[in-house]
RNA sequence: GGCGUCGAA
């Protein structure tokens, strides 16, 4: 069984979801791993409708999904935008009775604000007992993302008030918020704080969203002095 | 053996 389930494992992360079937067909018996691998596998390939199909079925076989399903299935919502498969999880999540973990509850958080849902990732974060960094990233790029700069800055103070000390990831977010709304000064003022404040080398997005927003402001000779340090060496 | 955030593939 253990052999069959790496096959189908090792198919299903190389993205080969027709070989994954195939071997997946050929097992006799299928535990909540295995379901769990070919749902991952259809989710990670953006075949929402798939997974979801699965999951359906893995069900219908007596087979009840755990945490890692539920996260497999959720990225699988989130990867087609699918608002109504997203609720209909979200269900099922409250069904099992058991406390959503910060992995699921994150993963519930993602898939409805990828499904436009944010008063529902909103709430769900808010209900959560305690909030680590990735809960508090997703929220701050799903925030990001939908241009919502607002709210994404508040995000990102209110997580240091409450303990957490952000990363590369969430200045990435911080810095596509001030980006999208034109907020050069804070944009600025943010990259600055990632070095000063937490010692957090930039990387190519952080100069990436930073250039576009003093490139859009017309502030070329801002570009040339930010970029004039990380240029040099290889001229 | 399947496993939560930006990005990447």
């Amino acid at each position: 069984v253990f052999i069959g389930s790496t096959l189908v494992d090792v198919y299903a992360k190389c993205g080969n979801m027709l070989e994954a079937h195939q071997a997946f067909q050929s097992l006799q018996e299928r535990d909540v791993v295995i379901w769990t691998a070919m749902i991952s596998g259809y989710a990670r390939q953006g075949q929402g409708e798939m997974a979801l199909e699965l999951y359906v079925q893995m069900q219908q076989s007596g087979i009840k999904p755990d945490n890692a399903t539920f996260l497999c299935i959720l990225r699988a919502c989130s990867s087609i935008g699918a608002l109504g498969m997203c609720i209909m999880v979200h269900h099922d999540l409250s069904r099992s009775r058991a406390k959503l973990s910060v992995e699921v509850a994150t993963a519930l958080v993602r898939a409805y604000s990828k499904c436009g849902n944010m008063a529902a990732a909103q709430q769900i974060f808010d209900a959560l007992p305690h909030h680590d960094l990735v809960s508090w990233n997703t929220l701050l790029a799903a925030y990001a993302q939908q241009g919502d700069c607002q709210a994404g800055l508040c995000c990102f103070e209110q997580m240091q008030q409450e303990g957490t000390n952000p990363d590369a990831v969430s200045f990435v977010s911080v810095l596509t918020a001030c980006s999208h709304a034109g907020m050069v000064d804070e944009g600025l003022y943010y990259f600055e704080l990632m070095h000063r404040k937490y010692g957090i080398p930039a990387t190519v997005q952080h100069y990436t969203s930073l250039v576009d927003l003093l490139g859009r402001a017309g502030l070329l000779h801002k570009v040339e002095e930010l970029l004039a340090d990380v240029a040099m060496p290889l001229d």
